[in-house]
RNA sequence: GGCGAGGUAGCUCAGCUGGUUAGAGCGUGGGAAUCAUAAUCCCAAGGUCGCGGGUUCAACUCCCGCCCUCGCCA
């Protein structure tokens, strides 16, 4: 953080979120939502970036819980992986490509890496003795043999380690052990494994880490490093038993795949390429060129793969370079609780989505706020209204908004004057803390920096008084609110990085064409005479009702464990999750209709004319028993217009109409407001 | 058990390489204002900086021990 390099491109990345669950705020605050402000500044200062995810597919515990569901390993990631890309792409997390691991792309790529290792001769093979099971013909994991604990009798204790009394086991010592897929007794079989030596790694990565990154990494980053590198590093074993992953590309290898630590971090690589083949690029400037900063940001729980392991396999592999920055954060609790998948106790962003529409920037701020940068850190949906109500709608919505109303009330939305210039001053401060801040990952402080600005234009317009001076001296009014548009103008740009979705509203309602950071430097920021837009309020306030809700919400699936998490993930798992290219080709549009009279030969169907203002239409609809013809006459309703025509009962009908079927009831879908015929649906 | 991180106002968190009266936001109390989503602005009261030692002219900040929380490892 003392030096300063300068860098030609960037390539960032999150961590690849595992697809057999849902993504949490827990998540976002650690990894996605840092980067995304992150890369999106970076993007402002029109830097060369490229950011990088993508779904983590492979491993046991999906090949388990598919086998508990009864689906296939595919099945079960596909459902996950498309959730979490949408719900990411929903919050705003700007990715340049969300690619997943179980793209034959990646496969590719990891064995290359594998063989290109193998061929160096830099890994260790050997031979030793696994546990198998011979009803589920797979190996097992330490964790996937239960047994008696032969300390204190236990029954239910893991191969690896006995809850109850917490000593260490090794498989062998427990008494009875048994598989705990299938409850058979595991046999012990022969297998053949790689493994690389990361011991041999040690000195270089104590330099590189401990002294050359002592200054520019994070304090808990070089912690855990240090910690592992003092107790030594073993050879790790690259390969496994398993039929779910990436094959060992070796013909004497069948039934093995590469494991997960080894092959998911190439997944970063993996996703580049498939973005450069999209974009038309050279993939390896970002791998392998040294003007190139690659920035990983994760959670703690990630720090040694990412600082460790992968640096080795990359030093090893010999064409990359290694990561300039690992920004880890630490955990992010929950009213009090760590936050737990397993048991439900998790905010759900695509529940929280579904819940606040259209409100990605509430949480998008409020966990900023609280990121955990330094220590782990406590979201509570109380602290979440408070943020809500008195920093955004009270500084930082307020302003705008009282500015905004002021300049249309008093000079009919027009920029009346030219700034002082300690407004001046006041931007360009902000524009270096922000700045400064947030090239030194500290996310908190940055969006602190925004706030203060904010708080300064609230005690301007106190200290003036516009409302007070527009009788008695018209042109200090002008001044003043002059000076706060031009506030306005600045917060609008520095807001963008962490809460984008309300930048583009409020640059809608301003009128900017554009919101290049180096506005911040353009004097005026925004000219006189420029005309204005009529305000809206930015953000609104939380009710007691809405906060206490999602507690109950949040109580009530903890209790049953996993029922609310499971029953949405149903439901949307209803059916397949389909890209938007599939939802595009529907042609969903507003129509109004003309007549309506019953089917001649079926007692449920009416035949309705309707109009599409270009063309009218003959549709017929089940709804019979549940509208009259006469009480949709007139009706705006909601059609598939590029359905293929089909007869019923002998009439053509040329579309279909969209309506909810809720508890035996139907009922028709139409327009909030009056829409014209025709009008597209999206 | 080993290693690492953390324990700072009622709450959520800042406090870099040791140095004047330990900071912010929220909450609380008082006042100003009424343009603004009863939002804003000003002022004040709140802390023996986990506990106990030590180094130093001086420690929240360095060292040692202990307690508690979290993580990694065994």
């Amino acid at each position: 953080m003392t030096k300063k390099k300068t860098f030609k491109r960037f390539l960032v990345t999150s961590a690849l979120p595992y697809a057999n669950g849902p993504i949490h705020i827990g998540h976002l605050s650690g990894a996605y939502l840092p980067a995304d402000i992150y890369v999106r500044y970076l993007r402002l200062k029109g830097k060369d970036v490229k950011f990088i995810c993508g779904s983590d597919e492979h491993g046991v515990p999906i090949t388990i819980r598919a086998r508990q569901e009864g689906i296939s390993p595919q099945e079960l990631v596909d459902r996950y992986h498309f959730l979490n890309k949408e719900t990411f792409e929903r919050i705003g997390i700007s990715f340049d490509i969300y690619h997943r691991t179980s793209d034959p792309l990646h496969h590719k790529t990891a064995q290359d890496f594998f063989l290109r290792l193998y061929e160096k001769g830099l890994l260790i093979e050997q031979e030793t003795e696994q546990y198998y099971d011979p009803e589920a013909q797979m190996f097992l994991a330490d964790r996937y043999i239960i047994g008696t604990c032969p300390k204190c009798g236990y029954e239910k204790a893991y191969g690896d380690q006995c809850e109850k009394c917490g000593t260490a086991l090794s498989p062998d010592e427990l008494v009875n052990p048994r598989s705990a897929l299938t409850g058979a007794t595991p046999i012990k079989r022969k297998s053949k494994h790689w493994y690389f030596p990361l011991d041999k790694h040690e000195d270089w990565l104590k330099k590189w880490i401990l002294e050359e990154h002592a200054n520019d990494w994070k304090p808990n980053v070089i912690g855990q490093c240090k910690s592992w590198l003092e107790q030594g590093l073993k050879p790790r074993a690259v390969t496994r038993d398993l039929d779910w992953g990436v094959p060992v590309p070796l013909p004497e290898a069948k039934g093995k795949v590469l494991y997960v630590w080894f092959e998911a971090p190439i997944g970063y690589i993996s996703a580049t390429k498939a973005l450069a083949q999209q974009e038309g690029f050279d993939w390896k400037l970002y791998w392998q060129d040294k003007e190139t900063a690659i920035i990983h940001f994760i959670g703690k729980d990630n720090i040694v793969f990412h600082c460790i392991i992968f640096p080795a396999m990359l030093k090893a592999h010999g064409d990359f370079i290694l990561p300039e920055n690992v920004p880890a954060n630490e955990f992010m609790n929950l009213e009090g609780d760590k936050i737990s998948t397993s048991r439900n106790w998790a905010i759900w962003v695509h529940e929280y989505l579904q819940d606040f529409p259209d409100e990605q920037d509430l949480l998008r701020y409020v966990l900023t706020r609280n990121m955990p940068e330094l220590k782990d850190s406590e979201f509570t949906w109380k602290d979440f209204q408070t943020k809500v109500n008195t920093e955004l709608v009270g500084n930082l919505g307020n302003f705008i908004y009282r500015t905004l109303t002021l300049i249309h009330r008093y000079f009919e939305g027009i920029v009346p004057s030219e700034p002082r210039n300690f407004i001046y001053e006041w931007i360009a401060a902000s524009k270096t803390a922000v700045e400064e801040s947030i090239e030194t990952f500290r996310f908190r402080e940055a969006l602190w920096s925004v706030m203060e600005l904010a708080q300064k234009g609230n005690q301007l317009l106190s200290e003036e008084e516009p409302w007070k001076t527009f009788k008695e001296n018209p042109d200090q009014a002008k001044q003043t609110l002059t000076d706060a548009i031009q506030t306005v103008v600045a917060l609008n740009i520095l807001m963008q990085p962490f809460m984008p979705f309300t930048a583009e509203k409020l640059r809608k309602t301003i009128n900017l064409s554009n919101l290049s950071w180096n506005i911040l430097e353009q004097k005026p920021l925004i000219p006189q005479g420029h005309k204005i837009n009529a305000p809206k309020p930015l953000f609104r306030k939380i009710t007691d009702e809405e906060i206490e809700r999602q507690i109950k919400k949040l109580k009530g699936g903890m209790t049953t464990q996993n029922t609310t998490s499971q029953k949405s993930e149903q439901q949307l798992a209803e059916k397949p999750l389909i890209e938007y290219d599939d939802f595009s080709k529907l042609d969903l549009r507003v129509a109004k209709v003309i007549s309506a009279e019953k089917h001649p030969n079926a007692d449920r169907l009416l035949v309705l004319k309707i109009s599409l203002g270009t063309e009218e239409r003959t549709i017929v609809a089940g709804i019979a028993q549940h509208y009259s013809p006469e009480e949709l006459i007139g009706k705006n309703i909601v059609v598939v217009a590029n359905l293929k025509p089909r007869k019923l009962r002998g009439i053509e009908s040329q579309g279909m109409l969209l309506a909810a079927h809720d508890d035996g009831k139907v009922i028709l879908l139409t327009t909030d407001k009056e829409a014209s015929p025709g009008a597209r649906v999206l």
